[in-house]
DNA sequence: TATCCTCGAGTTCA
DNA sequence: CTCGAGGATA
């Protein structure tokens, strides 16, 4: 790059940054994702190393942590506060032990391993055992002197417990919003009609920035302490400082541990990202810090950074990509769903191409359109998503979304119900995309249960012809399967055995395969034991249909209009004919201690899920899938998480896996 | 009629 | 898991 060039392209990065400063500390709406801004930083970072000739004071690397509010006073650090050097890779932990032993010449190092807290760094000031001062981080350097709002903060004591502190401590750690306390101001926000925090960590950070500190005391704030720089306490190392400040009254971390080696690490890197959903704050990864100082004096600082500490963070959650196209795709009833084509792009974890856009309205209403570049969002287990499009980056006008008016599989015309929000294909079953759904709905687990009928199996069945209906399974023969492509004899014997063996389901099975729109699990289930017979349930009219519960109008006209349908008797004549028979609903026999219960399992158990329900089911106790008041109680696995925390709010009873094993087993079940 | 509680349906990636 | 909407209930 030549050196106008450099000059152009570092004036434009600089001109970006504070503008997304701006965006992040004074309007309190980030516009970009932090991965993005992490970029750009270190964009200039780069081209000012390349070029020191164009680092100007003002730049915003001189001064990391953003634009002043306006209003603090400036505090200098006696010590600076450092960053630290960041990995994102396995590679790079290692590489980073490895240097760490190399240095000092050793075979294994303990670790201080702590969770990266997603807040704001401070540094807090204790004379004669008082808090005296608090300051940001700022630069590094020089912070904000923000003692007042700090001092509203409960976590952080105003005096320390009696102890041997040195008369002059500084302490550094972390402020933060904890996630219930985030929901809960949110909540009350828009109670009060207020607009929300955007996040935690924003909310944290705009927080502490509050120029009247009474509002600083009324957001739900925290603080971790992780360090300090004053010397000659009654410790060598860091593990024990930490225990010093808590025994102070600092509040410490509860997850921070000592760890050996880098497999130590490793190990603690795999358990904090497994446990972060169920964190009750924000972390971004987690810090490993050689333990013993002598150790960390040796090894001394590169730059700003300490070489003994490394930063090992999570992937981003959310990512900016192109979205290329929005197709559309056919379910099962026929509802038309719109579904973003994203370019690649590696995002929480995992590499994204696809993100559902829900349906016309919400991508109305977010205005998204193919050819621009998205946010995408997947934290944890979550499904991806668009949050938004960034209308400030489109160059060229890009055509709305528009619904198909016909079907794009089978070009049957397409219909929205008015106050409907999805749109759906009338093709019904001569529409192949319905086709297919339907069968491979029908042998799903919940359903028939057909093992090893697959999607890409079902998608070929129904393509080549020798599947029309779900009657047509049970005629296939060895030969035909055999002809398939990557089907061999083998396979197609199990396919015909497990055929087979579904012909005897449950009525309440065969209710819920047919896919009678509305008619899930649960619906079939109390059609099934209202009913007793396919019969009675086939004759029945649309007002004996409305007796049974969760059975209304709609759901009675749905079962009626399906049993009507000429087309669908002969499927079941055909599937008798082929001798597939249905079992009566059971009796339930015996105690039924739990009856008249609603329970709701969150979690993970030891015990499939699907078990667990069984045994609850056999005692009498409905299972539901969301917590209410009406929940009798919540049965509580490893790693729970929303649900556990409603639970909690609305004071329903929570059990955990040992508790439950234990009420199994008083009434003569046991759990494997 | 409004509100709460559930259920159904659709969805991603390894 | 989340959204939308059906059903029950006050």
């Amino acid at each position: 790059m030549t050196a106008p060039d450099a000059q152009r392209r570092a004036e434009e990065l600089r001109r970006q940054i504070e503008h997304h400063n701006y965006c992040y500390y004074v309007l309190n709406e980030p516009q970009v994702p932090d991965a993005e801004y992490d970029r750009l930083m270190r964009a200039l970072e780069n081209l000012e190393r390349e070029h020191p000739e164009l680092i100007t004071p003002d730049s915003p690397t001189q001064r990391v942590g953003g634009m002043a509010a306006g209003g603090f006073a400036e505090v200098r650090h006696a010590t600076p506060m450092l960053s630290l050097a960041n990995a994102f890779e396995e590679s790079e932990v290692k590489d980073f032990d490895q240097r760490v032993r190399n240095l000092l010449e050793t075979d294994t190092v303990v670790y201080t391993a702590e969770p990266k807290l997603d807040g704001l760094a401070v540094s807090l000031t204790y004379i004669d055992g008082s808090l005296t001062q608090a300051a940001t981080r700022g630069d590094g350097e020089r912070g904000e002197n923000v003692t007042a709002n700090v001092r509203t903060i409960e976590a952080v004591p105003l005096r320390l417990n009696p102890g041997d502190w040195p008369d002059l401590l500084e302490v550094r750690g972390e402020v933060y919003m904890p996630r219930s306390g985030f929901g809960a101001w949110n909540r009350s926000a828009r109670e009060r009609g207020e607009k929300p925090l955007v996040n935690p960590r924003n909310g944290a950070a705009g927080s502490l920035r509050q120029l009247d500190p009474k509002i600083t005391a009324s957001r739900p704030l925290m603080f971790n302490a992780y360090a300090t720089p004053t010397d000659g306490l009654d410790s060598d190392n860091q593990y024990d400082t930490l225990q010093l400040l808590k025994q102070w009254g600092l509040p410490v971390n509860a997850e921070i541990r000592r760890v050996s080696g880098v497999d130590g690490c490793l190990a603690y890197f795999a358990d904090m990202a497994a446990r972060r959903d169920s964190l009750d704050y924000d972390i971004d990864g987690v810090v490993y810090k050689v333990d013993d100082f002598a150790r960390q004096r040796i090894l001394g600082f590169v730059s700003r950074a300490p070489r003994w500490a490394l930063a090992h963070k999570f992937p981003a959650e959310e990512e900016i990509t192109r979205l290329l196209e929005i197709d559309v795709q056919v379910g099962r009833t026929g509802a038309l769903t719109p579904v973003a084509r994203l370019e690649p792009v590696f995002v929480g974890g995992v590499t994204v191409t696809n993100a559902t856009l829900h349906n016309e309205d919400e991508i109305r209403r977010k205005d998204i359109r193919a050819g621009d570049e998205v946010i995408v969002r997947r934290a944890g287990d979550v499904i991806p998503e668009v949050v938004r499009a960034m209308h400030e980056r489109r160059t060229r006008e890009l055509p709305p979304f528009q619904m198909p008016a016909n079907c794009p599989v089978c070009g049957s015309a397409v219909e929205r119900l008015d106050g409907e929000t999805v749109a759906r294909c009338t093709g019904g079953l001569y529409c192949p995309a319905q086709r297919k759904q339907s069968i491979r709905h029908f042998a799903s687990r919940k359903a028939m249960d057909i093992e090893g009928l697959g999607d890409k199996l079902v998608d070929q069945l129904v393509e080549v012809g020798l599947v029309h209906t779900v009657a047509d399974l049970y005629r296939l023969d060895h030969a035909q399967l055999a002809g398939l492509e990557r089907m061999g004899g083998k396979s197609a014997d199990n396919l015909i055995e497990a055929l087979q063996k579904s012909k005897h389901p449950p009525l309440e099975r065969l209710l819920y395969a047919l896919g009678i729109r509305e008619v899930g699990e649960v619906t079939a289930r109390s059609l099934a034991a209202h009913f007793k017979s396919l019969d009675a349930l086939m004759a029945a009219s649309e007002e004996a249909l409305t007796d049974v519960t969760d059975v209304g109008p709609v759901v009675a006209g749905h079962v009626a209009n399906f049993f009507r349908q000429e087309k669908n008797r002969e499927v079941i004549d055909e599937l008798t004919a082929a001798g597939v028979e249905w079992q009566p609903p059971e009796e339930r026999g015996g105690e039924q201690p739990l009856a008249g219960e609603t329970w709701v399992l969150t979690g993970s158990l030891s015990v499939p899920r699907a078990q667990a329900k069984s045994v609850l089911q056999a005692l009498g106790a409905k299972v539901s899938g969301s917590v209410s008041a009406k929940t009798s109680v919540v049965l509580a696995g490893e790693a729970a998480g929303s649900k556990l925390a409603k639970a909690q709010k609305l004071g329903v009873r929570i059990m955990d896996e040992d508790q439950f094993a234990e009420l199994a087993a008083r009434h003569g079940i046991r759990l494997d």
